[in-house]
DNA sequence: GAAATATGTGAATACGTATTCAAAGTTAAT
DNA sequence: ATTAACTTTGAATACGTATTCACATATTTC
């Protein structure tokens, strides 16, 4: 595969343009201290020889690539595609380019991580996906920073930012209490997840705080899938034997939507009135009509926008501080009750 | 701000091995001539150091940067995310990073595919956005292909993949037809747009090809989002004057959905009982037991594979043909019809 | 008008890898 | 044993931009 031969490169230009290459160079940096006339003259050339100054070898020769990582566990989540797409937006506008990976399901994303490191870029959001220590302390010694996203991890001093789980799961809690429910049914995502552990646990914590007897709190897996929940709710309310639920708490909303359509759809139950549901996120597809999920929303921007602040101190801070030591800084945010239809507002 | 002092480079990696650098990058190449043992001592060294190649450095002196830009313009369309998703475990499954791009609805993609071209990337795949014969031609000059997806243009002359608009929407005509509606209602996407254009035109002709009067045809604009088809459907229905439709046709399936919420929730309407609906593209949440769709699935695996393939080809081949003729490659696949319950399977 | 300070510019070089080329070493063939 | 063919290797260099440094010119200051 031999090259085009006649690459435009700013050599090209300061030839044309009766400049050297650094001027060249100078021309394209705002910042950069130059003459107005030879910069004319430079972008007169370069619009005269279609010249695209190459990012690579600017890449090269400066510090940083301006390439931000994403690394997308659940892309079947809306909740991660919608994160994403406010990831690439901010970062889109702020001058970066964003390089995206996903993860399979479950599996660790250390080869895509390695992948990532290989390109040098600023920083690396991790959604939803394991990694290992290894390349945690890999990407430390690099010196790229990490930051997890709706996750964090006791393993590894690495930066989080998350909506606080506990208080969000308290307050649906609370809610369905308050509306009358006794029996109550939750369905978990993935176990290994501190998320969906840490809203089960408010979730719990809050129902025995308020008395109810741990017998009257079931649990089962969603396996965080629209389908992984349609499936095991069915199983379990086909069964007789045991007394049905009169709430259910799924642990996001992608398995909340996929109770209701096993509810309405398999088992003909009215939401709220047979049996309430509310989920976690605040996803858009759950607030369309058809679903009108309870719900608390995550506050997405301001944990994208946070992110991207920790990732860029992090950056910067590792220039002065020689030193390895990671200061884990986790950030929770609150989120906002969303009151549905599947809860109802009157107590029973 | 200054780099770190310690960067483990090729040449630290060759001077621990023993070897030179040129060693250093054959032992990483798998298909180089490089002695077994040589090599372990290289890996061995490279562990030792935690040493990963700079794919950036790589980039600069290889030809190609294996780096894929993915421009997405509608990521609240669920199709472009899906579509998205697999171009990433495609891309990433034979070894290429994926720089993903948004663009603002309606807004040009110039700017970005500027961002893009700057990167070397060895390919652009375009989704729904509008790009300015300048800049493809600037991008045919740098040598780096263009594969629109989803979308044609007859402006300039590039390559594209979409499914048979056409036979889906006649499809989708001949269906409603026979279930006996006389009255249709087409909702259209962006006007300006091939692909609602095209399926406009097919359920169009096919309807008329059928004697349905063009008087019994109506167009409104849904502006190809969820909200923007509730709304036009709830404001089209609201007036009392004229008289409704038995069928409506929205030319994807994002519009349908908002379509069925709105003919359900504001107007108490059933689907398919007192209003047909159908929409077009398959994406997941259609399928869902909420709305089950009738729709023509997009075979969007199919789809991304042969715009890769198509992308690939042209990399290739515009090295040996120095002539800038490209020839146009529209690849038309054919969709599925999905039938749901939003058209009754029998005759009224 | 001389000295002190800005300002603008180009030559040289760094960035880290891949490739070319020629030399050296190794094996096969006669 | 000797030539031929092949495999490995390192020195040198290309890739295209940004930065450093020194020098030259322009501007200010007294």
């Amino acid at each position: 595969m031999k090259r085009k031969p006649n690459r435009v490169t700013s050599h090209v230009v300061a030839k044309l343009a009766g400049v050297s290459q650094p001027t060249v160079s100078r021309a394209f940096t705002p910042s950069a201290s130059i003459a107005k006339d030879k910069r004319d003259r430079v972008l007169a050339a370069a619009k005269q020889l279609n010249y695209l100054p190459n990012s690579i070898a600017s890449s090269l020769s400066k510090a940083h690539s301006n390439i931000v990582a994403v690394i997308v566990g659940d892309m079947n989540n809306p909740f991660y595609a919608e994160s994403l797409e406010i990831f690439i937006n901010r970062l889109q506008a702020t001058g970066r380019q964003v390089l995206v990976f996903s993860v399979a399901d479950g599996r660790d994303c250390d080869d895509v991580l390695m992948r990532a490191l290989r390109y040098h870029v600023d920083g690396v959001v991790v959604t939803s996906a394991h990694l290992s220590s290894d390349l945690v302390s890999l990407s430390q010694g690099v010196g790229i920073p990490i930051t997890l996203f709706n996750r964090s991890t006791a393993d590894h001093a690495l930066n989080a930012v998350l909506c606080n789980s506990i208080t969000g799961s308290e307050i649906l809690a609370q809610t369905m209490y308050d509306a009358g429910a006794r029996r109550y049914l939750i369905v978990r995502g993935d176990p290994q997840g501190s998320t969906s552990r840490n809203r089960v646990k408010g979730f719990r914590d809050k129902l025995e705080s308020l008395a109810v007897l741990p017998d009257a709190i079931e649990e089962i897996d969603g396996d965080s899938s629209y389908s992984g929940a349609f499936d095991t709710i069915s199983e379990r309310f086909a069964d007789d034997g045991i007394q049905r639920p009169d709430a259910i708490f799924a642990v996001n909303d992608i398995m909340a939507m996929g109770c209701a359509d096993a509810l309405r759809d398999v088992f003909k139950l009215r939401i709220p009135e047979d049996v309430m549901l509310a989920g976690f996120d605040g996803i858009r597809p759950g607030q369309l009509a058809a679903y009108q999920l309870t719900t608390i929303r995550q506050p997405i921007e301001e944990m994208v926008e946070k992110t991207l602040e920790l990732l860029d101190q992090t950056s910067m801070s590792d220039d002065d501080d020689e030193t390895d030591q990671i200061t884990q800084t986790d950030h929770l945010l609150a989120g906002t009750f969303v009151p549905g239809k599947t809860v109802p507002s009157t107590n029973i």
